[in-house]
DNA sequence: TTTTGAGTTGTTCGA
DNA sequence: GTCGAACAACTCAAA
């Protein structure tokens, strides 16, 4: 039965470099049966988004030409997981099954019973690290217990041994007599009905070979100035690698390593720019730990004594939000590039963040599903990591009093309006003294610049004084015990 | 056990 | 225009 093929059962590890899981079943020297299987009702309630569906039939068709190119194929059914691995080792005789592990809670629970029962059954089920430097269990304080500030969690990481080298995608994958059925990946349903992918195909590339020289070519250029750049939504300062980590297109060891390889050249001493891209590799790894070690942190607040915020209801702010008709230019802009392109400058997810939960006083949890069903890198560690941290109820949260201005932000970050005139074409007209503040311009600027208040471009949904009063009022709520607020 | 230093990304106000 | 302080207090992590 040494002869029994081994299933390799792909997930959010598109790639066919550096994959554990593929290598070891190389290794086992026997055939490979690559599958994909797919069944998003497992991860309910976060079922992956329109958005992330798009980027995820794309990765597919990609991984599928990979995988022929290495003499093999790929394997796609629909779950449920059980029923469909199941009927793949009774079809192919396979004994053997890997995989690469994945973080979030509905998945884990999912696979550990899944293991169980393959074992239980007699077929070897062994899993692996693709998608992480630091998996959670390896990083704990001297008393065991999960980290919940970053800077002692990711110095903790640095003491560790640092992540090893990636390994070389395979020259070949053996193929088995016979391979199974499968079906086509767009038979899959996950393109949109109605295709609003255009601003997506524009953007972006969605190939494991994409991924690498995005990745390379950062790394030898970009992350020099990736401290200085990263601010700037104006410019390309960013490795807008997030969508390519969030599918396993890559993964964070092979960045790691691109990055160390670059910078050794030019050893410097102190922090570097290398340093700092590194550490927000390091931020991807701890949303993964506090999300293992507090999987409610998707649905409620780390901190309890949020569950009582005085949120508002308020289905008309959240519209104006989504669509990005807050009359703020670069709320509105960061909206209008997320519902365009997929994905959000860094900088400008945290005003856009800011905004709604502190100007606007929304559940965080609204803007949560937004960006989820929206962004092409929706990450639930990360993202629920991001939303908690800006609503000052997470882990390592921002102080309640910080509250970011979108006028001062949009110039400060975005200071020739550049960005806002890309994503708003409405003002682009407008000099850049008000493009960030064009209800204070006066008659005859709006008017040469045909930009009409309430008309083409809406007045502000919330005066930034009231706004952030408003905010620091609310949040004296949780600071305070009930009984002074009462 | 107790103590101590520190904690991603900001804004406003008054000197 | 620039600069420092205030905006709170808490809790984490290590010694």
């Amino acid at each position: 039965m040494t002869e029994s093929p081994v299933l390799l059962w792909f997930r959010r590890d598109l790639r066919v470099a550096d994959n554990l899981a593929l290598q070891a079943a190389c290794e086992s020297g026997r055939a490979v049966i690559p599958i994909f299987i797919w069944a998003p009702g497992e991860e309910a309630p976060w079922e992956p988004g329109g958005a992330s569906n798009w980027w995820l039939h794309h990765a597919l068709e990609s991984l599928r030409s990979s995988l022929e190119k290495l003499g093999s194929k790929l394997i796609v059914r629909r779950g449920p997981t059980v029923e469909a691995i199941t009927r793949l080792v009774s079809e192919t005789g396979a004994t053997t099954i890997y995989w690469n592990r994945l973080y979030e809670p509905a998945i884990t629970e999912r696979d550990i019973r899944i293991k169980n029962w393959l074992r239980g059954s007699g077929v070897e089920a062994s899993s692996f690290n693709a998608a992480l430097m630091f998996e959670p269990d390896t990083v704990q304080t001297r008393l065991g217990t999960p980290y919940t500030v970053f800077t002692p969690y990711w110095r903790a990481c640095m003491d560790a041994p640092p992540p090893e080298a990636p390994v070389p995608a395979p020259k070949r994958l053996a193929a088995p007599a016979q391979f199974p059925e499968s079906l086509r990946v767009e038979e899959l349903g996950l393109l949109p009905k109605v295709d609003w992918a255009g601003g997506m195909r524009k953007s972006w590339e969605v190939s494991e070979s994409a991924a690498i020289s995005m990745g390379e070519n950062f790394a030898r250029n970009a992350v020099q100035e990736y401290s200085d750049e990263r601010d700037r939504p104006d410019h390309q300062g960013t490795s807008r690698m997030s969508p390519y980590l969030h599918f396993g297109q890559i993964g964070p060891r092979q960045l790691w390593h691109m990055v160390k390889l670059q910078s050794s050249k030019g050893a410097r001493s102190g922090e570097s720019s290398e340093d700092c891209y590194l550490r927000e590799l390091g931020w991807r790894e701890f949303a993964h730990s506090l999300l293992h070690y507090f999987p409610a942190t998707t649905e409620k607040p780390l901190r309890s004594s949020f569950e009582a915020f005085p949120w508002r209801h308020d289905e008309k702010s959240i519209l104006a939000w989504q669509r990005g008709r807050t009359g703020y230019p670069i709320v509105d802009a960061g909206m209008h590039e997320l519902w365009t392109t997929g994905w959000m400058h860094n900088r400008v997810r945290m005003v856009v963040a800011s905004f709604l939960v502190k100007h606007l006083l929304i559940h965080w949890s609204h803007g949560a599903r937004w960006f989820w069903d929206t962004l092409v890198d929706a990450d639930l560690a990360s993202n629920t990591l991001g939303w908690q941290w800006t609503a000052g109820c997470g882990a390592d949260a921002a102080p309640y009093f910080r509250v970011f201005n979108p006028i001062l932000q949009g110039e400060k970050f975005d200071p020739n309006g550049a960005y806002v005139r890309r994503w708003l074409p409405a003002l682009a007209g407008l000099p850049s003294a008000w493009i960030h503040k064009p209800f204070e311009a006066p008659k005859n600027v709006l008017a040469s610049a045909n930009v009409v208040l309430g008309g083409n471009y809406p007045n502000p949904i919330v005066e930034h004084k009231y706004g952030r009063d408003r905010a620091l009022a609310a949040y004296d709520f949780v600071k305070k015990p009930e009984t002074e607020n009462l």
